[in-house]
Formats: structure tokens, sequence, C-alpha cells
RNA sequence: GCCCUCGUGGUGAAAUUGGUAGACACAAAGGACUUAAAAUCCUUGCCGCUUGCGGAGUGCCAGUUCGAGUCUGGCCGAGGGCACCA
């Protein structure tokens, strides 16, 4: 018997999806559709197994739908803007379009090696000028429903770089490549009004019901939204200062108020701009400004001003005005008053500054309660409140304060919300140009329509420091309608591209706009979407806010949610090892004698350490390309799916893969088998099993590639093979072998398709071919296994016939000489008996 | 501190509505074939007594039930998210 020659098998395959265009799809209203989208990759230079698992979890479901009949939109394309290009092209001194075009067709090259079925006929890159022309229309687009705007704001500068930092780049306060101290500074920025659809972002949440719960938690704690009141206090104060607002959740604990905390930013500190003192305070302030753990343990630092705030329940109580250093400005309207007694961050401030704890809320109605140290935060009943006293916290209280509040003018109910508007300036040279200029009174102008794409400047070569765009005066300045202008030369963030790229994917070469509208109608939205977890709030934020930007004031455009479905894969893991030295060591460097690991250089013993998600750092990466060459790309489509379920993250071993290869040459001995049975003529049976399995599994894999549970599929494949393989020399007629095989060939391609298409094409399958259907009729079975229990355990598993009735399985129980022991001497005293299942003989 | 998720053999995991716990694999050990090795195939979760059978068993402690991995309450542990959000 030949053995299997993947090499040979998946390049013919491969060629022939290509040259045939298989994949590629066109609207077809008398189909239904199916949009399947992978979150598309940074061309970071090669794939990696992240990329294995995310885009074979998506080929099978794209796979399994389109021989379910839909009309299945699967396309791929490139997040290609973006920093690790810059640093790229300043460490070899190129041109980051070009680092970024070479990683392309390398990731290409290999995506298609793993047989993907994908429409290449879609393929989009987001640094090309054919895609952010689009993007730049949009932003204009945004600008004019106003939902884009200019504002000073704070950002994480890196001096040493001369660039910002997001958050996640400033490690310790300092910036991750140059490691000089961030500095914060105020800059101009532009921000998308993501936070004028906080309410409409976190309500329709509910609606996605194919998304992780997990998710749309994240999403919901993102947005924050909380219920609460604004209150107006009266300051008595030498300045011109008449009142200053506060935002509170609890309004019931006012007559608890001991101070009020401003934050260093809050427009009253204009009075205090030139106190020394206070300027040394707001120093002090944004020292502790930096990672988010060191600002949760900082102390409670205050600046005592000369103001005092009137309660406005009681206006003989007269409480001092501080600024703290935990009071933020962007949240709420950057003032609080003070309950110590009921608010931890206010009983630390008050026992620093020696303030007044007054309780005012107490567990029991009737019993004395003191503060210590733990502020009280629970349920309870309001005293120490007067005209309030004895509401029940928080059911009651809180809203007859509101009212109270309102009718008296002092306070109004508010909803508010933690998400904050979305700051997309990046001073950066490798992202889509904004299109936007200034004139000569700094001034933002559009750039007009017929002017665009704002295409980025060529460049041979990058400094080490800065945005180049700077520097470009011949780029950077510009004549609009006559007039002299200069460009804005901050970049958008990356984010941006990829908030939109699933509508260019469905009309990637329309010219006019973005999209399409009729495209778009047809394959919108996304039914499934399958990408990392970690994208679970920027990203999928980003999206949605996108799409409710594009259909505010738009009658043409009302998608409102762009991916119905959701679905988040686990990692890919591997061991970590450590020489004697505990340097981390790659399993290329490693041979394993007898089941323990050892260099391979000097044969010096290996740690093995835990297996962790697989990265660089750790030196635990298996490069996809060497794997597909060595065992060929179904085995590694088959690993990646088997053990663990997809959500959850999986382990790669050497062992594993090797199963997987062997599993298919097992595979491939039974094609050969089943060849050689069919052209026999010998005499044949007539009965036999194989509908019954067939049609068993067909159910099984039905349901676990509709539920997601890839690693089931595996299982379901090792069965069938064992099943098949034990009855297929037994006889059976002809006709009925060929059909089943058929059937079992079709569902498994879409995990290994170039094996199937292979043996199909052996055996001869020419005509389309279908997912096949259950035939329940064969899975009806005459006999039952009942399972028979005495006190609840169960002693034995007896087949009848289905449908017996309860005496007669009692009758045969009697008759079973082992059965028959646990009812000697005994009283029965209850039987529970569910028909063709089960009985339970509970006995005395 | 708050929120979410998860605890099942040596390992990754199955168990669709509460009804045979450990499917399917990996590893290890033993066995078969072989001059030998590789490959392949078979057996093996634990404790007891020779096949067979019995007992315990799904993080811990209770509860509901004829019956709990699955439901309820409490505790312990791991992972993730948010974090001075008023």
């Amino acid at each position: 018997m030949d053995r299997y020659n993947f090499k040979i098998v998946e390049d013919k395959w491969q060629k022939i999806w290509d040259k045939n265009r298989s994949y590629s799809v066109k609207i077809d209203k008398h189909k239904k559709k199916f949009y399947c989208l992978e979150m598309f990759p940074y061309p970071s230079g090669k794939i990696h197994m992240g990329h294995v698992r995310n885009y074979t979890i998506g080929d099978v479901l794209a796979r399994y739908k389109t021989l379910q009949n839909y009309n299945v939109l699967h396309p791929m394309g490139w997040d290609s803007f973006g920093m690790p290009a810059e640093n790229a092209a300043r460490q070899n001194k190129l041109d980051p379009k070009t680092w970024t075009e070479k990683n392309i067709s390398v990731m290409k090259t290999q995506l298609k090696k793993l047989g993907l079925s994908i429409d290449w006929d879609k393929e989009i890159s987001t640094c090309s000028a054919d895609y952010y022309k689009h993007q730049q229309e949009f932003f204009l687009e945004l600008y004019d429903k106003e939902l884009v705007y200019r504002k000073e704001s704070y950002v994480n500068w890196d001096p040493v770089d001369k660039t910002v930092l997001a958050n996640e780049q400033v490690i310790d306060g300092k910036g991750w490549r140059s490691g000089a101290i961030v500095e914060r500074k105020k800059l101009n920025q532009w921000f998308f009004k993501i936070t004028k659809f906080s309410k409409e972002l976190l309500e329709s949440l509910d609606g996605l019901e194919e998304w992780p719960n997990k998710v749309k938690v994240m999403q919901k704690n993102w947005i924050g939204r909380s219920y609460g009141c604004e209150i107006k206090f009266q300051i008595e104060s030498n300045k011109k200062i008449d009142e200053i607002k506060c935002y509170t959740t609890r309004p019931d604990t006012l007559f608890g108020m001991s101070f009020l905390a401003l934050s260093v930013d809050h427009p009253v500190s204009k009075f205090y701009e030139n106190d020394k003192e206070f300027i040394k305070f707001k120093k002090e302030c944004s020292k502790t400004g930096t990672t988010e753990e060191s600002i949760a343990a900082a102390d409670k630092l205050g600046f005592k001003t000369d103001l005092l705030a009137i309660n406005p329940l009681d206006e003989s109580i007269k409480v001092p005005v501080y600024f703290a250093n935990f009071v933020l400005m962007d949240y709420g309207l950057g003032a609080v008053f003070g309950c110590p007694a009921h608010d931890q961050r206010d009983l630390d401030f008050a026992k620093k500054y020696n303030l007044k704890v007054t309780p005012v809320v107490r567990p029991d109605k009737d019993k004395a309660f003191l503060v210590n140290d733990k502020a009280y935060t629970e349920s309870g009943y309001l005293f120490n409140s007067k005209f309030l006293d004895n509401l029940k916290v928080p059911d009651e209280s809180i809203d007859k304060t509101i009212s109270y509040l309102e009718e008296n003018n002092i306070g109004q109910k508010k909803t508010n919300y933690r998400l904050k508007d979305w700051g997309i300036s990046r001073q950066r040279y490798w992202g889509c140009p904004i299109p936007i200029a200034y004139d000569e009174k700094n001034n933002p102008v559009k750039i007009p329509k017929e002017m665009l794409p704002v295409k980025l400047p060529k460049i041979d070569q990058l400094n080490s420091t800065g945005n180049p765009l700077d520097e470009m005066l011949e780029w950077k300045n510009i004549k609009i309608d006559g007039k002299q202008c200069t460009r804005e030369t901050d970049t958008l963030d990356t984010f941006v591209d990829s908030s939109w790229y699933f509508l260019r994917f469905c009309s990637p070469q329309n010219e006019n706009y973005g999209f399409d509208t009729d495209e778009v109608k047809y394959w919108m939205p996304v039914d499934q979407y399958i990408g990392g977890v970690e994208h679970a709030i920027l990203h999928l934020l980003y999206s949605r806010f996108f799409m409710q930007a594009l259909s505010y004031k738009n009658n043409k455009f009302d998608i409102k949610e762009p991916f119905s479905g959701l679905f988040t894969q686990g990692m890919v893991c591997h061991e970590t090892y450590k020489d004697q030295n505990n340097n981390w060591v790659s399993p290329d460097e490693i041979i394993t004698i007898q089941g323990k690991k050892f260099l391979k250089e000097n044969e010096e013993p290996i740690k093995v350490g835990a297996s962790e998600s697989m990265s660089k750092s750790k030196k635990n990466t298996i490069d996809p390309e060497k794997i597909i060459k060595d065992y060929g790309a179904d085995s590694v489509r088959l690993f990646i799916l088997s053990d663990s379920p997809p959500e959850k993250d999986v382990q790669w071993s050497d062992e594993g893969i090797k199963s997987s290869y062997k599993f298919i040459q097992k595979l491939w001995v039974l094609n050969q088998k089943f060849i050689e049975e069919i052209s026999k003529n010998h005499a044949r049976n007539h009965n036999s099993d194989l509908e019954k399995i067939t049609n068993k599994f067909i159910k099984e894999i039905t349901h676990n590639i509709e539920n997601f549970s890839y690693n089931k599929i595996v299982a379901n494949l090792h069965e069938i093979y064992s099943s098949l393989n034990k009855i297929i020399l037994n006889k059976i007629e002809k006709e009925k072998l060929i059909e089943n095989y058929k059937k079992i060939l079709i569902a498994i391609s879409p995990v290994i398709p170039h094996f199937s298409n292979e043996c199909m094409e052996l055996v001869n399958i020419k005509e389309k071919i279908s997912w096949p259907k259950v035939e329940e009729s064969f899975l009806i079975e005459d006999n039952i296994k009942y399972i028979i229990q005495f006190n609840g355990k169960t002693r034995k598993i007896i087949e009848t016939k289905k449908n017996i009735s309860e005496d007669t399985l009692i009758k045969k129980i009697k008759e079973d000489n082992k059965l028959n022991e646990f009812l000697k001497n005994k009283n029965i005293q209850k039987k529970i008996f569910i028909p063709n299942k089960l009985i339970n003989i509970i006995t005395t």
C-alpha cells in the first residue's frame, strides 16, 4: 500500500482551489448568506500558531456552511498600519511600506498553505491608499455630523523618542522602548465622540445573544453606567464663586457630609493658580499619576482652601473645601462631597485631616451605631438625618432624597457613564493621515473631498525619533481654496482602520465610497466573528461605535451592530524550558531521551517549566511553517482543534502533532481498504450497522460544529474511523457502502479538506457535494439498555426490547442471577421507573 | 476592594433535559508480534480480595432528591477583567 503523501496532495488541491477561484463569491439573492470572519492579522513577518488556530476554527465553519449551501463570504486582509513597521524600519533603515509588503506576501503564502477557503479576490490592506482614502472620507463625514472634535488633553509623552505612548506602552512610568520617564503632556488631539452613544452601546449589548457573556460583561463595566444625582452647593467665600456642583450616587448620605473635595483641574483651581502652596500640591499630585495600582495605593492628599460649602439640606452646616488627589476631573463633575462614614476614601481622608465622621446609615433601626476604621456601605436605615430619618437604605432613601432635592431646586437626577471619548491622534508616520489642515489662525480646515486621499508621503528612511511628517515642509504646506494652510501631521489610531474593514470586505473594489450599499445590505452583519479575547473591549467597542456613527443622521445605513455572533478563542501554549543557568531554551535545542529532556549541544539536563502562551521572549514558540512542512496542513488543522475546546487554551505538543499525522495515515489505509473492497466481486450481505453508525456520526458531528465543540469533532473522527475499520471488510452491499462512505468523507472535509478531497476523487465522487442529512429512521433502536439501580446504585445494565412494561422488567431482574441477589431477604419499598432508561429499586 | 469565569485520572479533556463518571486523545507501565529495535496492536484511573465482584471517588462542608460532576447555600483555591468612577 502507498503511504499518504501529503506534500503532493496538499499542493495539488491548493493549486486547484486557486485556479478555479473556488471560494470567490458574489451576491446571490436566492441563497442564504453567511459572513464568516476572523480578525485580520497584523503583518508582523510570519504567521504564528495563534493565527493557525484562529483561521482553522473559522475555516471549519466556513466550509461547513458552504456545504450547507449557504453563500459564504470568508475574506482575508491585512491590518497593515502600525508601530512595529516603524520600529523595524528604524532598525533596518528602510521604508515601512517595503517591510510591510514583504511581510504580507510571506504571510499570504503561509496562509495558503493551510488550505483555507478564503476569497482572495476580496483581499484588502489598510495601508493602501485605496483603503484609507475612504477612511478619510468617513472622518470628514463624522466631522460634519459633529462626532469628531479637537481638544487639549493629557497624553503619555516619551521625551526621548518624542512620541506619544499608549497606556499599555508605559511600564512602571517609563517608556517601553527608550526607558525614559514618561511625562504627562497636554496636546491638542482629535477625538471621536463615542460617549454620545454610551446608552445605545450599553443597552444593545443585551440583544447580542450570540456573544460570550464574558465579553458583554467587560463592555458593560467599561461603559460603566451609574445612576445618581447632581447637587448644587452654595459656597461662602470672598472669591467670585457662588456654587459648586457635585455628582453622587449616594445623595442619601448628605447629612453625613464633612467636606467637599475638588480635582486639582477643577475650574475653581484658577483662583489658586498663583498660590505657591497650591502649585506645589498640584505637582505632588501629578507625580503619583503613572500606574493604576500605585494610584489606588497612594495616600490621600488634600489642599485646604479658604472656601466653605453649605449643606443644602441644612444651611447651618458649613464644611471646608479641599482640593484632593483622589478626585478625577474626567469623571462626573470633578467634585465630590465627602461622607467619611460611608465611603472608605472619604474616611481615610477625614482621618488624615481630622474631619468629622458622622454616620447616617445604620444596619438596625434602633441600635446605636459608630464607624471606626471601616466605612459602612451596606444597607440599613437613615439616622442623624432629620426629616430623612428611618428611610430604608438604599431602596427608599436614594429616590426620596433625589425627589426632595429636585423639588427644592438643589439637585437633579443624573445618569453618568465611565466611558470616555476616543482619542484618535497619534504622533506617528505609519498610519492613516488625518484629512485636516490648519489656516493661518490655526483653525481646522477640511481637506476637500476631491483632494483625497491625503497620501502618506514616501520616505526612504525613518530617523530614530519623532514624527517625520513634522519635518516634511513640502508635504505639510498646502493651499485650500487659495488659502495657505498647514496639514495635520498626526495620523489616526490604527484601531480606526479595523473599525470598518468588515464593511470594506463586502465590496473591496468600490471606488466612490467605503462600501456599496447593496452589497453591505446583503452581507452584513458578520454572522460569525472569531478572534482573541484581548480585543473584548477596544476593537469590538470601537467597531460597534463606528456603526452607530455611520448610521447617525443617515437613512441609507441602518446597521447598528457589526457582529451578530462572536467567538473568542483561547491561546496556544507550550511547555517552557530553561538550562542550568536559567536561560530560556527553545524546543528545537532540546532532545528527549527516555522521557527526559536534554540540551542537544552538550546533553546538559533541562528544567521543564509550566506551559505558557507561546512568546518569543520565553522561546517557547513553534513555527507553523516548519510543522506544515513536516506533517502537512491537515495534520496541523486536526491537531490544533483536538484536545481542548476552542474557547480555552490549547497545549501544543510534539507527541500530539505526531499522533494527528499518524491518524491521517490510518485514514488513508482505510481509504485503500475501501477501494479494494468495492472492487471485489464477492457475495454481499444485506444487513449491516453501517447506516446506523454513519447517521449517528453525522448527527454528532453536526451538533458539535454548530456548538463550536471542535475538540469533540476530532473525537468523532476517531470514533468513525474505528467503527468503519471494524466493518469495512464485512462484505456490505456495494451501493450502501459507497453511499455511506461518501457521507463520511464529506463530513470530515471541513477539518481535513485536502485529504478528503483527494479521497473523494479517488472513489469517484464527481457530483456537487453538500452536507449529509441525518436519516433519523436509522437511529431508531429496537433494543434499549436499561440501567438497573438498587438504592440509587447502578448494579447492571441489561439490554431489552423497547417499551417493555415495568412488570416485565422486574420479572427480568428476578430471573437474573446477579440482580436477584439484591432482592433476597429485602422488601421493595419504592420503585422509580423511567421507561426505556432506568429503574431504581429502593429496598429495606 | 468590586465584577466575571472555572475547579473531574499522571496530562488535555468528555458526560445534550439531574439518570452507566472519565468518551476521544497524550504520557507512563505491562503484554503480543520481532533475532532485536522501530512501527503496529492489546491491557491498565484508585483501594480491597486470584478471573469476577465489592468499596471509595468529580476542590472542601452542608442541603434538595429515589438518584447530584450537573441544582441550592457556605468555604477554600486558580485564572481573567476593572480599579481613588464618588
